[in-house]
DNA sequence: ACAAATATATACCAATCGGTATTATTTAAA
DNA sequence: TTTAAATAATACCGATTGGTATATATTTGT
């Protein structure tokens, strides 16, 4: 790893929270140079402009928690358990264990879906991908009878990826962990349900 | 109504798509000129700043939710269909017939979480009035053994403004008006199974 | 119809915005 | 160790930011 390649590194490690919990237009180029104590010179040497920055900390933040989510994913077995992943590891992002700022699909998609259409296009590509990955997981299930065959994986994927983001922004917004905890017994029951 | 109150009524009216489509750091004094026609002196007449623009236009869009919601609720008498007015009703957001870019309260919570502690404020109470709302309808369910009494109201709760709330974000990042009615038909069901 | 009060437009402000050309400093190969 | 190339810092650019003082219209009560 070149020198440059290590500071655009070091600049992206420390920007993606930035743009996590202030957004793409309310970061400003100031706020990046604080954040890594670098200079405007020395970031736009590494990167063309903001932008270019903007998505390489979203594809930062995304690749750490797709990551570490999947790993946890292919260390279970059964089904129920597998998806069940979700629910017991996306509680980090309330201790802004994963990424400070929250879930960042459910920040980028509120901050760019009628603003940035570069930026939503790869969230888009996100929300699709985990879809995909865990309607994938539904009908391995079916396949080996762990759930039921009349349901729908896609419908199972939606539905599990909707009450993580929905409980994401009431406990980032109360900051009460119990009310996450709530949704997500519901979450876990409705898991149960479809077996 | 003053000349003042109706100009204050129609900026508040003409900009309020504008700040939950942009968010607040998004939208400059120059939207709000140019969504209104009006010029800067005008605006800064009828308001202290942008703050309190943003703040009036947060209450207007989420009054016209919450009156229209609320008064639909009103003409239900069971409990389930009580519960069923968000599912039914929320899909409006996808088309931009209540607020154009979506749900306010999803919005500004993402986008004042981290940012703005005022309208951070505003969206809690609004998030917390919701959740005491539903509440509230679950409690008298169990009353009229609509609902089963060892379920917990404000779990109920919770888990509807989750279900929604990630429904929008999907639905509108995605523009698949199936994944809406796939996620909501899961509602429909958890509604169904609570009774 | 006419003043006084109110409301809007104009013209400006310093500060900050994203971005760049140039200079100084490191880095790494010979 | 020298030197060419790569990297970072400095100093600046025009445009835009939120905001204001002042002048001009426009209402409104009399």
């Amino acid at each position: 790893m070149t020198k440059a390649e290590k500071t655009r590194q070091f600049i992206i490690e420390q920007t993606a929270p930035i743009f996590n919990m202030k957004g793409y237009a309310g970061t400003s180029m100031n706020d990046l140079t604080a954040a890594t104590g670098l200079t405007k010179g020395s970031i736009y040497g590494n990167f063309l402009n903001k932008d270019e920055v903007a998505i390489a900390a979203f594809d930062y933040n995304l690749s750490n928690v797709v990551s570490r989510i999947g790993a946890e994913i292919n260390r279970r077995t059964s089904t129920q358990d597998k998806l069940m992943v979700y629910a017991e590891m996306y509680h980090q992002f309330l201790s802004g264990n994963f990424a400070k700022g929250g879930c960042p699909i459910l920040n980028t998609a509120i901050d760019a879906d009628d603003t940035h259409p570069v930026l939503r296009e790869k969230v888009l590509a996100a929300v699709l991908a985990w879809k995909n990955g865990i309607t994938r997981i539904a009908e391995q299930g079916i396949v080996k009878k762990e759930i039921r065959e009349d349901e729908n994986p896609a419908q199972i994927a939606l539905t599990i990826i909707a009450m993580i983001e929905g409980a994401i922004m009431i406990a980032r917004l109360t900051e009460k962990t119990d009310y996450w905890n709530l949704i997500m017994d519901s979450l876990k029951k409705y898991i149960n349900s479809i077996s």
